[in-house]
RNA sequence: GCGGCCAUGGCGAAGUGGUUAACGCACCGGAUUGUGGCUCCGGCAUUCGUGGGUUCGAUUCCCACUGGUCGCCCCA
């Protein structure tokens, strides 16, 4: 075979991509309802916006990015995430200027250059929500509910809220310092990674899963006990918010997100159960705007991995209410019948019913046995018999009934058949 | 980016240093006249991820590459 997938992509297949057409439109369905509107990007964007936005010290920017170089010469890298490319068209549409607040959403692919596995792809896609304008903690609140609620839509019920306060660049040095203090006379326990860290982003240490870390951070200083008048408050508002609204949730203090643009509320969704992976996440991030080029604006949002969300689905064996199969298959005998059936085919389909019609030259008995592969609810046979007499056979697959009709009854027929 | 495991037809999967590469599913055709899901019969890999090497000879041994997968890192 000459030419493969790139790694790291997918090909969606019927079969398949039945279920992300599903999912996708419950996540749709729910911005209606909680009133966002889609946004569509890019895919690529001015390699600085991802560098400045997501952060220099993250992963993503610093060993993840497909960056390239156009025949121009301009650095352009396809997005990674989302929230940067919508902060961006924020900015440049100026939809700061609008009534705030400005809500969002995008359902897309995302880019990362990473080792492939479960639930991780080069190519991936997310559904996402952004909320630019308002400092309300209801409002994250809100946002933390709708992902939670398109977990539980899509039949995923056991999802966890996982909730922290990472707080604002008025409280977080002095927690930073506090960490500091606590971690440096113990250094020697920390693992490689979390060494490096102490200088670089010591909040990240907490949520390190190396066990000699996890025990040192244990009693470690919490940011939630150093948040400022700001946060403090911000972070109590968004609990209750999450009770008057029903979500469950955790707080786990040692959730430290890997963008550097968080700010106060910081949440992840997670699987319940020993696979545990997290399925999406999000928070606060008010200083991005600004960062961006545009005001001083804050925004909270989130993001969810549909690949993760499929694969959770599959897990757990849930059963998505899939339509399945053509309502009538349309089989002819005969030139003659053939002919007729090609109008006929055409008047099932405008009816709104989805019709489908032998183009293999199978005989009798092949058609049928296609016709019970496409999982037809009806055959219609037309031949010679039934021509003569204007007529049409209707075989309703199930039940093995059939029985002669009218050839022009035959679409209120089935379309009447469908309804019950 | 690092470590382990793996790579045979559309899918699942056996197999051997040497002139036919099991089997199951799927698919196609047939089992008297125009009827599916069950049964029966027949068909379906000049080829064993790619490229080198060892050998008289490799799908089977060695190496590299590519890809998959799991763990780590990180995240969605």
């Amino acid at each position: 075979m000459k030419f493969r997938i790139p790694r790291g992509t997918a090909d969606l297949l019927p079969g398949q991509v039945e279920k992300w057409q599903y999912v996708e439109e419950k996540a749709r369905e729910l911005c209606r309802r909680y009133h966002f509107s889609e946004v569509r990007t890019p895919l690529f964007e001015q390699t600085e916006l991802f560098q400045r936005g997501v952060g220099e010290t993250t992963d993503i920017v610093e060993k993840e990015m497909y960056t390239f170089e156009d025949r121009g010469g301009r650095k352009l890298t396809l997005r990674p995430e989302g929230t940067a490319s919508v902060v961006r068209s924020f900015v440049e549409n100026k939809m700061y200027a609008e009534p705030q607040p400005t809500k969002l959403y995008y359902i897309g692919p995302m880019f990362r250059y990473e080792r492939p596995q479960a639930g991780r792809q080069r190519q991936f896609h997310q559904y996402g929500v952004e909320v630019f304008g308002t400092l309300e903690p209801s409002v994250d609140a809100e946002i933390i509910d709708l992902g939670y609620r398109f977990y539980t839509s899509v039949g995923l019920t056991d999802v966890q809220v996982e909730l922290n306060s990472v707080g604002c660049p008025q409280c977080r040095p002095e927690h930073r310092a506090a960490l500091v203090d606590y971690l440096t006379p113990r250094k020697e326990e920390l693992c490689k990674d979390c060494l490096s860290r102490l200088d670089r982003n010591p909040m990240r240490i907490l949520d390190c899963k190396n066990e000699s870390c996890r025990r040192l951070t244990e009693e470690a200083p919490k940011m939630i006990d150093y948040l400022c008048h700001d946060c403090g408050p911000h972070f109590e508002a968004v609990q209750e918010n999450l009770k008057l609204l029903e979500v469950p949730f955790r707080i786990d203090t040692r959730m430290v997100r890997g963008l550097d643009y968080y700010t106060q509320t910081a949440f992840e969704y997670v699987l319940k159960g020993k696979g545990g992976g997290s399925l999406g996440g999000g928070g606060r991030y008010n200083g991005l705007v600004e960062e961006v080029g545009g005001p001083d604006m804050p925004g909270v949002g989130f993001a969810v991995g549909l690949e993760r969300v499929i694969l959770a689905l599959d897990e757990k064996g849930v059963e998505l209410p899939l339509q399945q199969g053509v309502d009538c298959f349309l089989i002819t005998l005969g030139a003659e019948a053939k002919k007729q059936g090609v109008t006929l085919l055409r008047k099932l389909r405008d009816a709104g019913l989805s019709a489908e019609r032998d183009t293999m030259d199978r005989k009798m008995k092949g058609q049928m046995k296609a016709a019970d592969r496409l999982k037809a609810s009806f055959v219609a046979i037309l031949g010679e018999n039934e021509l003569k007499e204007n007529r049409i056979g209707v075989k309703n697959m199930a039940t093995g009934h059939q029985e002669t009709i009218c050839l022009d009854k035959l679409v209120d027929y089935i379309r009447e058949a469908r309804k019950s």
